[in-house]
DNA sequence: AAAAAACCGACTGTAACACTCGGTATTATG
DNA sequence: CATAATACCGAGTGTTACAGTCGGTTTTTT
């Protein structure tokens, strides 16, 4: 039960980027947060195809947020970065017990308890709390 | 980030113990959850020396609850089968980037959250509610 | 004595994670 | 127009946890 450390760098890239107005590269951005450049362009990528950053090619190039910081919840980040968000499979895949478990309402409730709380943290959050 | 199958089927377990005032065998229970008997036992084992659950060998033995079912909650269920609980690991273990980094609270904050409401989730309240 | 249970340790296949690397496409700048 | 800086892309790799399986041992009831 642990959020991957690919979730952890988007977050802390996409941090990095609300904090600057201008384009950054990537490999700024991976010097400052102390993580192996190939790896977050990897996941730089993906956070592209998310829609939450645009990116410039060619020198002073770079990457930007594409959305408010403040729209850009952590829901969203790890929806787009993990395999599979929920805290049991039991919730989406079919399940052919999941109507006499006893157990699945109770993952149910949680798990969306635990989406509720993700959403209420945004990038801009984040980066008000470190001003 | 997702609650383990171990986890999922010792929560199940418990379930149908606290169901059951007399001792039920392993194979019991496997069979009333459709889990592999062989993975439950390790599981079960696991349970023991955890202290939620306590054994008796031999014929009419079998596996009962040791605690009431109120007190048993599903943090410490998982605090026992789970390898880590914690969402990142930058919480427990000495990341050295922890006093700059800028995710660091919220991470602990969101783990703080997730654990209390872990905490209201009991096997009572299970049983309770498929009465 | 025999059978029914729990107990124990070692082993195995799979899949996701966390990268790494080599090369390609694009574009600002001199 | 050439060059260098950047993003883009896909394939490959080592490690680890998960999710079991299996064979045998010990205990205890009947």
């Amino acid at each position: 039960m642990k959020i991957s450390k690919k979730s952890q760098y988007g977050l802390r890239g996409l941090f990095r980027l609300a904090e600057s107005d201008e384009y950054l590269t990537m490999k700024e951005v991976a010097e400052k947060e102390e993580i192996s450049p190939d790896y977050l362009e990897k996941i730089f990528t993906e956070l592209e195809k998310a829609g939450f950053v645009k990116s410039k090619r060619g020198p002073s190039g770079g990457y930007a947020l594409a959305m408010k910081p403040e729209k850009i919840n952590l829901r969203m980040i790890l929806e787009s970065l993990e395999a599979n968000l929920s805290l049991v499979e039991c919730i989406d895949e079919s399940c052919k017990r999941i109507t006499d478990c006893p157990v699945a309402p109770t993952w149910k409730r949680l798990d969306q308890e635990v989406k509720s709380k993700l959403e209420l943290i945004t990038v801009k959050s984040i980066v008000d709390k470190n001003k």
